[in-house]
DNA sequence: TAGATTGTTAATCGATTAACAATC
DNA sequence: TAGATTGTTAATCGATTAACAATC
């Protein structure tokens, strides 16, 4: 279910600033989702609420970080260290929600050898000498054509990607590829601007 | 509809590669959605396709883009122009797809004044001023607290929001923010690939 | 015309929500 | 206990899809 990332994030927020215990109507004021909803989807995991009291805020997060599987520690590795792998290093270690990205890999050669920001940046023809064991995760940020690596990494046990690229990938047999694609997210925008626009006239 | 934008990448991806007519069961191939959800989709707008021979791909471009409301030229800004600023300035122009950022704001001395992939940087204190006319559309891609921007980007008539930051934003009224959370994304894939995991088990 | 594929109706499916009984 | 809020049932709603009639 698509919300649970929508309710940890509120959470953890939640839980930073000093909140114990919340009810279902502030919640659903807090990431705008009705009450029921929220209600219903967290009893499809379990009881945790109490009537007449609420849920227990910190409660609720080690819950669903069980639930949504994450042991805070799943290996990622990037492909591609240019300003978009970058950014993502930046904020790497995702506020210590599911994992890090623990190596990179690119076709760089003033990168290839280095550092960048902690994390370092391996030639991406030694990526299955240098895969780390345990690593299911991979984060796409290439230019170009992004196929031929999806398949070398579907070899080398990869079966998630998050996809940057703005290809079209065929996601072998096994495999998710979730992609971010920023120029359908202005499309979208741009559409619901128009609408509102029209409204207004 | 989300899936106007797939079609429109994937048509346009197919006109570049010199396809002229399509059959609904053809692109439900490429695009990985049923042939019926398609045409349904498609007949929604209007009757483009022939019976017994399809769709003309240049034709059903041109219609979506008109349904889209996008003139290939929205004026976009964008906020913010660290690693992920300057990773969306390197693939501006969105291959003319909606318009293009034909301006940057920044906090940074270093990047004031200066002309980065092409695009001028301004001071974020002068957002107001150098705005230009007939501009809808903003980036957010900085650190740090958003929450007074956006409602600086309103006062200014800015009616929607491309968010990249992880903050929890209020929307004001009447503006539309979509956000892009890379951790929510790495969360649910997360998710998806434990569950195939333990399928495989 | 015969063949093929669209556009649309009607059925199905799943997700959301209102209402309320259970219970802290 | 009385009050409040959860958890769940049952109804609603919207989106998807199978099937087929319309039509190129």
């Amino acid at each position: 279910m698509q919300r649970y990332p929508i309710y940890l994030k509120a959470l953890r927020k939640l839980s930073a600033q000093g909140v114990k215990r919340i009810l279902s109507p502030q919640l659903s004021e807090y990431v705008n989702i009705p009450s029921t909803t929220i209600r219903r989807d967290f009893s499809l995991i379990g009881r945790f609420g109490k009537q007449g009291y609420g849920y227990d805020v910190d409660n609720l997060i080690s819950i669903f970080n069980e639930v949504l599987g994450t042991g805070f520690d799943e290996k990622i590795i990037l492909i591609g260290v240019g300003n978009l792998g970058q950014a993502l290093l930046n904020y790497n270690r995702w506020d210590y929600v599911v994992g890090e990205i623990v190596m990179a890999f690119d076709i760089d050669p003033n990168l290839i050898g280095k550092k960048i920001k902690g994390i370092d940046v391996y030639s991406i023809d030694q990526l299955e000498e240098k895969m780390p064991a345990e690593c299911n995760l991979a984060i796409l940020a290439i230019n170009g054509d992004a196929q031929p690596i999806v398949d070398r990494l579907k070899e080398a046990g990869i079966i998630g990607i998050l996809d940057f690229t703005h290809m079209h990938i065929r996601a072998p047999k096994g495999m998710i590829i979730k992609s971010v694609d920023v120029i359908a997210n202005i499309q979208e925008l741009v559409f619901e601007a128009n609408t509102i626009k029209k409204f207004k006239d």
